[in-house]
DNA sequence: ACAACATATACGGTGTAGCGTATACTTCAA
DNA sequence: TTGAAGTATACGCTACACCGTATATGTTGT
């Protein structure tokens, strides 16, 4: 799974699918990231003040990871 | 290019990787991304509480952007 | 309708980012 | 050594995340 995170909506929306497909709920999701479940909300609906820290802890708990490429690569998608 | 950002430290290393190789100062890039030079700094310092409006900002200044991939893909490093 | 769970929102409080501005420290070339 | 460019740090300020706690709203099953 690798997925284009270019704006906190895409961030947040992609956090919640992976969420929803590990059958969590904001409150548990939260509970095990060390956050409140209005915090988990907060990010998933693109929060963009969101600190890098609670974003990181939240992916982190889902099992997920940033990356960082070049806007060209090109790779992944293009066509699609 | 794709690397692994698993964490601030890390994510402000590539970002200075990536502004040095585009022979740009700090002063240059908080200027592009509507920043300071001072925040530039502690993005790259790895500050944790860095908003994510302002990574988005200047990563887009640098022509990368976030990639969300789960922990265990592992065909971009597995093996050097 | 009702209950039970899930998500969004609210309030007062603490911490800190990022702002403008300014300055110390660090490279690096002459 | 001197000077210039680059980087890290400081102060006072405003804004807002995130906290604990609580509640309103949404969703699902009976």
């Amino acid at each position: 799974m690798r997925e284009l995170a270019r704006d906190p909506k895409q961030i947040g929306n992609l956090i919640r699918e992976e969420r929803k497909r590990k059958a969590l709920s904001q409150e548990a999701l939260a509970s095990i990231s060390g956050l409140r479940q209005a915090s988990v909300s907060a990010i998933e609906n693109g929060s963009p003040n969101t600190k890098l820290q609670t974003l990181l802890a939240v992916l982190s708990s889902l099992g997920l990871e940033f990356q960082i490429s070049s806007r060209s690569t090109g790779d992944w998608n293009i066509g699609g």
